[in-house]
RNA sequence: GCCGCGGUGGCGGAAUAGGCAGACGCAGCAGACUCAAAAUCUGCCGAUGGUAACAUCGUGGGGGUUCGAUUCCCUUCCGCGGCACCA
């Protein structure tokens, strides 16, 4: 007998499939396509169980799916620019590129000697001239169609990353890869219109049944979508209508005063030479110096300043104090709240500090008529008081009237304000693609031409240690002739947030070696969407939002048809170690490569998909480990005892006992099947093999006398071919040894015997009021009332119903019978 | 505060349409093989009581619907995640 030798196993077929470019997609194919993705890796330098655990998910599915049948795209790539090459670059002193591109080369070594089967073919790098020359063509037509734009605003700014974030990367006021406090700034930069696609973006969720419910709330969250009325109001003395967006505005009755955010475009004019300036400007000085976690905590208290002004409530035409206050945004809605204190909290609690008038103008349904707010607000629908013609109506019903009201006389609209804002995209590092703009003094912002492009980023520059983009000062770069009048002119040196690279590389994957477009939209039309996605919940908003914005932008600029880019979307849990993520610094890191080494590829893929169902988080143990590593042992040491029985003399084929065993083989056929394709639960498919293979066990040695042996070589060959997208390797040796002279990889899927699943008979659980107390074996086409009659004449069940009186017999056939005794 | 997800043996987890709770694996205990160990194999393995057959309890807590609830409904506690002065 031969030792299960992984070691020689595993890198004898990886380079057989290497050498037959086994997973190779099929250009042309009479088959069914499955784009089958999971996230590009990061290249920071190794893999991590994370990486293992995604990159074994979708390496299942794809291979189960290559068997179903189908043409599969399984590619793999880089997500190769960003801010940690060059940290690295500065602390080190090796260049970004030189620094990605060895990682690169380390990483792919690991994947490799996992045995995924990526078509190797198309691997693409973000990073690469021909990847990032097709971000910037795709910038282009963006700042063609006016989805690109900059403009000057009050941008997020990691002091430590020393460049600026979208709103996506800033997480409780910290910057999402560093942790560092995050400042304002006010900045000229580039944007993406996303909030031109905030409706579809929102109203799609709808589209997307094969995404975790989880992930669109998340969406749906962020995107933010708010309905109710936009309100000018006449401000005294002063020639601007004041904008406000309300979503209650069946309380505009109640509106008693005005609140700007401090930042808004009227506040210094409306103040401008008046008694309140002073005060005014040292509260707006105030606010400037803190942090907008502070500023914007629920815990702060409110604090305002009178602005000396007022305006008039379109319908009540009362007079209303205008404020400044902390707790107004700038950036959300129009800048500008109308206060109801009776029917907001935030306003009651700021009126009654700073002793303003509250008019309670909805009252709850078991209220009456004079009802009135005291220290809790009235935040629900009732009915309307205080409000002229409207008293006595419905809140709900109002809210529409007022609306009209408001249309009619020229104050108002019906609204929808997002939460969602567009995305910052520039950034002021080095390792990234430039956006390709040229500044010209005489002509202004003007793009590249498409035929420049790629605007290529200097490879050997120069790290000043700290702070600006090494792109600034390289002349070479920044000095160009402007694309239009041909003096010369300076270049964009801010570069694009990465997640513009990630946004659109399942596009290129379809396509990636073509040299005239990013791809052609025939062959993308052909794959896309992604049939199946997964990657880690962690990219819920920012790269998965991102993504679906570039799909339908890429959509109405006619490059492609889908309106989403990923059909199924599975995220699956982290890999912890005690509890914790495993990370550097926390110093509970296991090592893919050790493990490969110990114990080999399979068994870890094995384990990481045994271990828990992939949405959850997965606790790491190295004596599951072992566990995974003893399976396949066992796997090995049935095939070669069969083996040995199939070319020994006393073999016999009886089948007078082989219908369990047929049974099982067939059972586990449909479990296998059913859960990795419904159910994606590939801890019950791999117990379920585990089931078969001590069933094969069984057989072999309780019955070796009347053993039908070609039952039990097709039990092996079915426990090897379930077994072959889960452990590739050991599966692919076993087959041969079987004497197969194909590959176990090439082999349709098995299908089960509908007839092999029909049992004679089957097991009925006996129970007096609910409870289990005897089981009994029936025929297993038996009536309900030949069922009902076997079951009281059961022994055990007579002993404990004698002496009680029947109630009720309940039948399930083929389950159970229940009877209800009193 | 609002929204979402989860809570099952010593542990990871299973129970797929309301029908035997604990599949499969890990750990543990006992035994076989062995000079011995490893490997392998066999048996036991939720709690309590009982030599045992068996009985009672048991899926975070309380209540409900039902012949029957881990599963459905209400309520409550705990853990995790998202959003959060969003007008």
């Amino acid at each position: 007998m031969n030792k299960y030798n992984f070691k020689e196993i595993e890198e004898k077929w990886q380079k057989v499939w290497l050498e037959n470019s086994a997973f190779s997609t099929e250009e042309d194919s009479e088959k069914p396509k499955f784009y089958m993705l999971e996230m590009f890796l990061y290249p920071s330098g190794k893999i991590h169980m994370g990486h293992v655990r995604n990159y074994s998910i979708g390496d299942v599915v794809a291979r189960f799916k290559r068997m179903k049948g189908f043409n599969v795209l399984h590619p793999t790539g880089a997500d190769a620019f960003g801010l940690p090459a060059e940290n690295a670059a500065i602390q080190h002193g090796a260049s970004p590129d030189f620094w990605t591109r060895n990682n690169m080369t380390e990483m792919k070594k690991q994947l490799k000697a996992l045995g995924f089967s990526y078509d190797w073919d198309r691997e693409v790098s973000t990073c690469d001239v021909d990847y990032y020359k097709w971000t910037q063509w795709i910038f282009l037509q963006f700042y063609n169609s006016g989805l690109a734009y900059k403009k000057e605003s009050r941008v997020n700014w990691c002091t430590s990353c020393e460049t600026v974030l979208a709103n996506e990367q800033v997480v409780n006021g910290l910057c999402e890869r560093c942790d560092s406090q995050v400042e304002k700034k006010e900045l000229s930069q580039w944007y993406f219109k996303i909030t031109k696609y905030a409706s579809r973006l929102l109203d799609d969720l709808e589209l997307l049944d094969g995404w975790p419910e989880k992930v669109k709330i998340m969406q749906k969250n962020w995107i933010g979508r708010s309905e109710g009325a936009d309100i000018g109001f006449k401000i005294e003395n002063f020639d601007e209508r004041l904008r406000v967006f309300t979503t209650r505005p069946d309380t505009l009755f109640g509106a008693t005063y005005m609140v700007l955010a401090p930042e808004h475009p009227y506040v210094k004019d409306l103040v401008l030479g008046t008694e309140y300036e002073e005060v005014a400007n040292k509260f707006i000085h105030k606010l400037e110096h803190m942090s907008d976690i502070d500023r914007t905590s629920t815990e702060t208290e409110k604090e305002g300043v009178f602005l000396g002004r007022y305006c008039i409530n379109p319908l009540s035409g009362e007079k209303m104090p205008i404020f400044i206050a902390n707790y107004v945004l700038a950036d959300y809605g129009t800048g500008a709240v109308m206060a109801v204190p009776a029917h907001d909290q935030r306003d009651l609690d700021f009126a009654r500090k700073y002793d303003i008038k509250v008019l309670s103008v909805i009252r709850p349904s078991d209220q009456s008529n004079d009802f009135v707010v005291t220290d809790e607000a009235f935040v629900g629908s009732g009915i309307m008081i205080n409000s002229g013609e409207y008293n006595g109506k419905l809140s709900k019903i109002a809210f529409h009237e007022i609306v009209s009201k408001l249309e009619e006389k020229e104050a108002g609209k019906k609204s929808i304000n997002y939460r969602l804002r567009d995305w910052l995209i520039s950034r002021q590092r080095y390792w990234g693609a430039p956006i390709p703009i040229v500044y010209c003094d005489d002509c202004g912002i003007i793009p590249v031409k498409e035929e420049d492009l790629p605007v290529e980023l200097p490879i050997n520059v120069e790290f000043s240690g700290k702070g600006s983009s090494p792109l600034e000062s390289n002349k070479e770069f920044v000095e160009v002739d402007c694309p239009k009048c041909g003096k010369s002119a300076r270049r964009e040196t801010d570069t694009m947030d990465t997640f513009v690279d990630s946004s659109w590389y399942f596009l290129r994957f379809t396509d990636s070696k073509n040299a005239s477009l990013p791809f052609s939209k025939e062959i993308a039309d052909k794959w896309m969407p992604v049939d199946q996605y997964i990657g880690g919940v962690e990219h819920a908003i920012l790269h998965l939002l991102y993504a679906r914005f570039f799909t339908k932008a890429m959509k109405d600029l006619n490059l492609l048809e889908a309106n989403e880019p990923f059909t199924n979307l599975l995220t699956q849990g982290m890999v912890l170690k005690d509890g914790a993520k495993m990370s550097k610094s926390k110093g509970n890191v296991v090592s893919p490569d050790e493990l490969i080494y110990k114990y080999g590829a399979d068994t870890i893929r094995l384990f990481v998909l045994f271990a828990a169902p992939p949405e959850r988080d997965l606790e790491w143990s190295e004596l599951g480990v072992e566990g995974a590593h003893r399976f396949l042992n066992r796997v090995w040491r049935l095939v070669e005892e069969v083996i040995s029985l199939r070319k020994s003399e006393n073999c016999t084929s009886d089948i007078s006992n082989s219908k369990p065993l047929k049974y099982k083989i067939n059972n586990t056929i449909k479990r296998v099947t059913e859960d990795i394709e419904k159910r994606f639960n590939f801890n019950t498919a791999i117990s379920a093999i585990m089931e078969l293979v001590n069933e094969l066990y069984k057989y072999k040695e309780n019955d070796e006398k009347k053993m039908n042996t070609e039952l039990l070589v097709e039990g092996v060959h079915t426990t090897v071919a379930l077994l072959a997208p889960f452990a590739p390797h050991i599966t692919e040796e076993l087959w041969r040894m079987l004497g197969n002279d194909s590959s176990v990889h090439d082999l349709d899927w098995l299908n089960y015997d509908e007839k092999a699943l029909v049992k004679d008979e089957v097991e009925i659980v006996l129970q007096v009021n609910g409870k289990s107390k005897a089981r009994i074996m029936t025929p297993t086409d038996l009536g309900v009332n030949e069922i009902e009659s076997i079951a009281l004449a059961d022994t055990k069940i007579r002993s404990i119903v004698e002496g009680k009186t029947i109630v009720k017999v309940i039948v399930v056939p083929k389950k159970l019978v229940n009877i209800v005794v009193k």
